[in-house]
DNA sequence: GTTGACTATAACTGATATGTTATATAACAA
DNA sequence: TTGTTATATAACATATCAGTTATAGTCAAC
C-alpha cells in the first residue's frame, strides 16, 4: 500500500474524495441531498418519507457531514441540516480532470475522422 | 424498501448512479481513470504502477466498465481500455441538481445579508 | 422535576467490497 | 506442439457498510 500512495495523489485528498464519492454512492443519501436541495430540514423531517428507522437516517447524515456534503446547526433539541459546498467542490475539482480528458479524446477522434474524410478514406 | 423507490427517482437510474459513484469512491480506480486520461492502456500497463496483483486490477476494470466509465476493445490477447463518457455524464447530470441548489441557497443568503445591510442591522 | 420529543450511540447481523492465490482461456511465438 | 504472455474467473478471507433494536442524552413544556 506504500507505492499506491505515491501513484494516487496524496492520501489526504484521496480520503476526502473517498468520503464524498462513497457518500454519493448510496441512493438513500442522494435522496436526502435532493430533499435538502429545497432547503433546511431536521432529522425527523428527513426520516419521515423513508421506510427506515431514525438511527439509520442519523448515520446517513453523519456520513454526509463527514463528506462535507451537509452541515448541521443546533436549534434547541433539533439539528437542522442544509447542503454544504465543500464536498461537491472537491468532487467537481476531480471530475473536471476527467471531463477535460474526455473532451480531448473526442477532439482527437474528431480530427482523425476529419483527416479520413479529407483523404477520401472509407469510414466504414 | 418499497416506498424508498418512490422517493428516490426510479431504481434503474439509481442503479446506474450507484455504480458510477461507487466506482469513483475507490482511490485505485480513480488513479486508473487518471492514467487513462492520458490515453489508452492495456490491463498489464495499468497494473504495473500498483502494489496489487493483476486479478485485483482486472476486477477494478470490470467495476469501471459496468459503471460506464471505461470501455475496452479486443486487440489480440490484449484488452486496451479507454475512458467512456456515459458514466461521467450520468454523474454530471445528477450533480447539476446539487450545484444549482447550492447556488440558489447562496443567492438566498446573499439577499438576506443585503437586506440586513439596507436596514442597518448588526451583522455580527 | 417529570414527561415527552428529537437525536445520537452501542451492539449486533447480514450483505457486499476488496484483496489474495490458484487456475482457466486464448492468442502469439518458436 | 509447446511454451509464454495477457487476461479473466473461482474460491476464499477479511473488512466495511447498512440496517436493526435498545438505550442514553438533551432540551422544552407543563
Amino acid at each position: 500500500m506504500l507505492y499506491n500512495n505515491i501513484v494516487m495523489n496524496s492520501s489526504i485528498e484521496a480520503t476526502r474524495l473517498d468520503a464524498a464519492f462513497l457518500a454519493l454512492a448510496d441512493p438513500t443519501r442522494r435522496a436526502i441531498l435532493a430533499r435538502l436541495a429545497h432547503g433546511e430540514e431536521t432529522v425527523m423531517q428527513l426520516a419521515e418519507p423513508f421506510a427506515m428507522t431514525q438511527p439509520a437516517i442519523s448515520r446517513h447524515l453523519k456520513v454526509l457531514e463527514n463528506a462535507g456534503l451537509i452541515v448541521r446547526r443546533i436549534e434547541g433539541t433539533k439539528r437542522p441540516c442544509r447542503l454544504s459546498n465543500a464536498g461537491i467542490e472537491a468532487v467537481d475539482r476531480w471530475l473536471a480532470m476527467l471531463r477535460e480528458a474526455l473532451v480531448q479524446n473526442y477532439d482527437r477522434l474528431d480530427s482523425v475522422l476529419a483527416d479520413m474524410v479529407e483523404n477520401g478514406e472509407d469510414l466504414k
